[in-house]
DNA sequence: GCAAAAGTGTTTGGTCTACACCCATGA
DNA sequence: TCATGGGTGTAGACCAAACACTTTTGC
């Protein structure tokens, strides 16, 4: 084996695949698009792109999520490489994807219209095209580890957020329901959220106090193996 | 977009590497090859390959591990890809990342002669070809995730090990020292170690038992979330 | 005044930690 | 008989889970 091997070798289109999770105060849901061009066209799929010669794949992945949300600085994660020789009907292309969090009401409804996409309740996905379907469940296992010992649950949250809402988006996560008494407790034990003055009155009469994650009390934590959940 | 910019879009050549970790009684190591050509000839490196068209990255990644040791079904995951433009000073390679745990006494010294292939302790790797250091210092973290949710340790050691065996196994992994007491009592508790009537007499005058995992009855625990360390 | 959600404390059981001595054996 | 490593129990601290009522306020 020597030099030539190297640019001689087999190449292979390289892809990448974003699977977006958003909260809506209620549901985990994943951001897909309908497909626009064949082969498969017309079905629901994840938000892909190519990578090209001259990025990496974090920057590929950063400019996928870019075109369909408009959005820079989304917390985002490497995944996991797919490589089936099959997994794509229409050639050999490896897919690496990654997985995003978002604010769901940040999320305009014009580019949701202009790219066709929809947020759907995990529990109720369409039918994906290609191994898009395994994509999704294994980020879903990904972000139950993740979310459990770092603090990215807040990146499905506004910049202020109420106790219940943070509660309930655990609940969505875990698809499981906690003690108010206990999860108050335990969260704010870690001191790492900031109680502000105002109330958050849409959901209740009496209204609940806003908090804000503050990420430099957090630092100070965060070799010591914080569990959120 | 169409079906021909599937075709036609820019290819890359795709690598696997093997951080392949073994454990010596005493160290965590990893098993390094000196590299056989260029660029960068003569220096150490992960064992790596590229990928085929006819084959995944998993059977890549089995195809470099057998041709180093010459076992196949050693534990092995997906790590990480890797992806840096100029990562790989020859050309556009993007890798793929396994780790993969070995049983060190099963490494045959011949391989070891036929790859100049050496283990080394992880807190004295010598210097490594691009980005190598990072994926085994990745892996690494990884490896500790794993072993204290899931009964991979276990692969590191012979299929008959001693509770001291195990606990000097973790020690490694973690670089920290546990208390024997409690230790043991951790780990049988979890009921998946069945213990055999026969003794390790080499380093210790009056012997410690072996143990053997038990894997049928960790399938029964598997769900409710075990910890080993 | 009532409906609806927010907020809050205590008890209990289990788990983790710290800690030290005796045992078995080969030399 | 002694040196070496193996094996074991207990008490206290801490943490997690179970559990229900009062508060606020818009209607």
């Amino acid at each position: 084996m020597d030099i030539d091997s190297y640019t001689n070798h087999q190449k292979i289109i390289v892809a990448v695949d974003c699977i977006i999770f958003g909260f809506d105060g209620n549901q985990l849901k994943a951001l897909l698009i309908k497909r626009g061009f064949e082969p498969q066209k017309g079905k629901w799929s994840l938000m892909g792109g190519f990578i090209n010669n001259n990025e990496d794949a974090d920057c590929a992945a950063v400019r996928v999520l870019n075109k369909l949300t408009g959005m820079d600085n989304l917390y985002m994660e490497q995944l996991h490489a797919f490589s089936r020789v099959d997994r794509d009907s229409a050639g050999r292309v490896i897919s690496i994807a990654y997985f995003a969090l978002i604010n769901i009401a940040d999320y305009s409804e014009q580019l949701q219209v202009e790219h066709e996409a929809k947020w759907f309740e995990l529990s109720q996905l369409p039918e994906l095209i290609f191994d898009h379907t395994a994509m999704v469940l294994k980020a879903q296992d990904l972000l139950r580890e993740k979310v459990a010992r770092h603090p990215i649950g807040f990146e499905l949250l506004p910049d202020k957020f109420t106790l219940p809402q943070l509660q309930s988006l655990y609940e969505a996560i875990y698809e499981t329901s906690l003690d108010s008494r206990n999860f108050s407790k335990r969260i704010l034990s870690l001191g790492v959220l900031n109680k502000l003055d105002e109330k958050e009155k849409k959901s209740s009469r009496r209204g609940a106090f806003y908090y804000v994650f503050d990420s430099i009390k957090y630092k100070n934590l965060e070799a010591s193996g914080v569990r959120f959940v």
